[in-house]
DNA sequence: CCCACTATTTATAAAGG
DNA sequence: TCCTTTATAAATAGTGG
């Protein structure tokens, strides 16, 4: 263990942990030891926003395991055929993403169906027909609870003050 | 606001940072809170690793805005007809996840034609055709290599060892 | 790849604006 | 919803087995 080399050396000066540049990491051992631990740790992090939230949380991470594998042994690096892309998934309620994408077809459905009522709240919410779009959706529907919210503050604020003055 | 109520009351005890429990978050408002503050922090993460280790991260949040909405004003929680579902994705290269299923049997096709060079390293990666499947090929491919790294290692120790005995 | 250790950095819960 | 601050919890880079 490291701890057993830990107190026979010297101490460092430094020659430890330090804080990390967002930019490709160009040692490949270095590259695969960080796609490790963080993979690991960005999977926690989902299942855990899934159980906190009661959010479906899906996670696609792509990573060439033989390409990995071919920067550490050199002989295999100049034959293209070798190449294998690995997906790690986790999905809370376990669907493929065509069926997420099936699914968010049909909630546009009753969306859309719902359109008329929901009009005085969300202006515009029928033109859903991919997750690309959904993502701006979400901002356009987050400002306009928004503006309700603060609406409501603002007329509640003149019912609790005006009767005192 | 919350703070108009603090300054009023006595001090709480501690009433500060806590540890967090993992699970489902009871307070429809905390919850809220949790979501927005930890979905920001697993994008984050997910775009360093993408940046960090050249991986195509695909991350899906489904969250229902307007249940979340329907949670603090339940003024509209007895219509089902209520329903908005809500994606945020993020992908590196954008690509649609229909798009990445198409990838991945088209490079299913390239590791049908690589197996008969592979078969020594990887003794079966012809049956990946969903993304599921792919999921339990990573482990198998992980143990593979890490067998032919342990067997490397054992022969280079008796390379190594064998001369000085 | 797995595991352990630990200094350091990062994320975040709670509070207030 | 956004922001800030701060104390605390969690993640992780570097190291070694």
């Amino acid at each position: 263990m490291a701890g057993n080399l830990m107190h026979i050396l010297p101490p460092c000066p430094i020659m430890g942990r330090k804080r990390l540049l967002i930019k490709r990491i160009d040692n490949p051992c270095s590259r695969q030891i960080a796609y490790s631990k963080r993979g690991k740790g960005i999977l926690k992090k989902a299942t855990e926003l899934s159980t906190l939230c009661g959010a479906d949380v899906g996670l696609l991470m792509f990573e060439d395991i033989f390409l990995r594998y071919m920067d550490r042994h050199d002989d295999f690096s100049s034959d293209p055929n070798w190449l294998l892309v690995v997906v790690t998934v986790l999905v809370r309620k376990p669907e493929t993403f065509e069926a997420l994408e099936r699914k968010l077809c049909e909630l546009n459905r009753k969306i859309y169906e719902a359109q008329e009522k929901m009009r005085s709240y969300s202006p515009d919410v029928s033109n859903i027909y991919s997750i690309a779009e959904a993502q701006h959706h979400q901002q356009f529907v987050a400002k306009a609870i928004q503006r309700i919210e603060k609406l409501k503050k603002t007329k509640l604020l003149e019912k609790e003050t005006s009767p005192s003055l």
